[in-house]
DNA sequence: ATGCAAATGCAAATCGTTTGCAACAAATGA
DNA sequence: TCATTTGTTGCAAACGATTTGCATTTGCAT
């Protein structure tokens, strides 16, 4: 099966040619991150992975989370108190409105506000790596 | 001197009309909190509390971060890998640019940001409550 | 196939944070 | 004021997430 007919890029070659070993450990958790749709932490990639390879190591997960990461491979979200969650990168970006009442998450995504993002990033003499923006509202009562 | 002459606010009464005991540990973390500009993390605080009062103990500094993130009174901030950093709320509103590499904290504000934001809430039915905006970047070589 | 640097698995170490508990101190009322 | 009540403290030990040292194994260029 081929890039074009998954959708998904190969990260595979992308990696090698950045001289970096292509392992199973590895390649199985390539395949994990790349297929799934939530967001996972080390624990739970570990989980997955141990069940193509029981002997993979959660050192393992957590160093390949690190190499991914400089790659731009994955990203990694920060939360406060539990461990980190990572994502495929390299679909589109999306931001999330979080019902206060419901705690419903909706996706969204404004090109202007990324726009503007990295004009305000520029000013400051920064280059934007990634950026989470999470709105926090209720909804409107339709008068 | 009075709050309208030190533009803070009275946590103080505040916090005992929630309910919460004035102690000497918390008066003094309470005073390092508002009047500190930068965003210092758990240890941090505590290093300073030290100085004013030299056994008060990083569990109560843990404690009463949270006792105030609780009341709204401070704002915590989750990055990855290193320990949460806190940052006296109720002042005017501003976002985050983080440096990856030294973990630097710079605040700014942008009112195109704020309406593009409200503007996105309205179309998706919904009123904004508060939001968090970060990004997360790297300073620029200058070429 | 062979050699060597790089990656692995394991256990122990580390870091940030929380918790159990006995001593202690803030608010309350006599 | 003092005693009572109840919340808070400091300490040390526990905890969860992540990293690291090291002996062994593996990818992969030759």
């Amino acid at each position: 099966m081929t890039e074009r007919m998954t959708g998904r890029v190969d990260h595979e070659t992308e990696l090698r040619k950045a001289g970096i070993r292509i392992t199973r450990p590895r390649r199985i958790i390539l395949r994990i991150v790349s297929e799934t749709d939530d967001h996972p932490d080390a624990y739970e990639i570990f989980r997955r992975a141990v069940k193509e390879d029981k002997n993979i190591s959660l050192s393992t997960v957590y160093r390949t989370m690190k190499l991914l990461e400089e790659h731009g491979t994955i990203q990694r979200h920060a939360f406060a108190g539990g461990p980190s969650r990572f994502e495929h990168a390299g679909e589109e970006h999306h931001d999330h409105l979080i019902d206060v009442e419901t705690g419903d998450v909706i996706e969204f995504r404004s090109d202007k506000i990324e726009k503007l993002q990295d004009e305000i990033a520029r000013e400051l003499g920064y280059d934007i790596l990634h950026h989470k923006l999470e709105l926090y509202g209720r909804k409107r009562r339709s008068a």
